[in-house]
DNA sequence: TTACTATATGAAGTATATCATATATAGTAA
DNA sequence: TTACTATATATGATATACTTCATATAGTAA
């Protein structure tokens, strides 16, 4: 049923609706980077770095190869990126719309 | 700083990450509708689903307008289906992938 | 005015998400 | 083995989101 589906779409779109999340994304468009050049990107706590990842690899919008200790963390799909493009775009056209409304 | 723009963007990707916005976003892609139509085709309380309007409303995804007692609402911006579009692609991708890796 | 209809909102309960702290695990090196 | 480093996870506190029930509001019609 369509339930379902819009039931795992909603999933996907909730791991990406985070800020911190979206700012990791980010990151990673420029290509693989190991979570010890991610945290200190991010102001805050590894624990919480580690679990943000984790939501994104669950929902296979990353994935992660290890080498020695360090963990490696990717963009799956170029797709990804679009997505997000998109959807900043999106935000752009809203606050030209409402700036136009509020003259 | 891209911190308040990702924070932005992840309040408008949130508003999309719900089953049943995501339904009622599919139901508006035919055009405009009236609540009174749209709370038959969900399985829920009319004061749950004027809810989860006025979320997406607030974050611009629709507008309304009133039409003596009825309210009727559709989506702001064409480009909104794309982005759920290419994101239920993904989710296609995410599976096929899913797919061929427990093989 | 009253009675009615369509939609929205207040209040309260439950569920889910996020975060910080502390700890555990896995790999390396001595 | 021990000591160390990079990453992950458990636990508990707090915050946010969702839902339901009851009620409020706005518009219509008598």
């Amino acid at each position: 049923m369509a339930e379902t589906r819009h039931y795992y779409q909603a999933e996907m779109l909730k791991a990406l609706a985070h800020p911190t999340r979206l700012q990791i994304l980010e990151l990673l468009k420029g290509g693989e980077l190991c979570v010890c050049n991610i945290v200190p990107e991010l102001n805050m706590e590894q624990s919480n770095v580690s679990r943000h990842l984790n939501i994104l690899k669950k929902e296979g919008l990353v994935t992660s190869r290890k080498e020695g200790l360090k963990v490696f963390y990717r963009i799956t799909d170029p797709m990804i990126n679009d997505l997000l493009e998109a959807s900043s775009e999106l935000l752009k056209n809203f606050w030209e719309r409402r700036q136009k409304t509020l003259i």
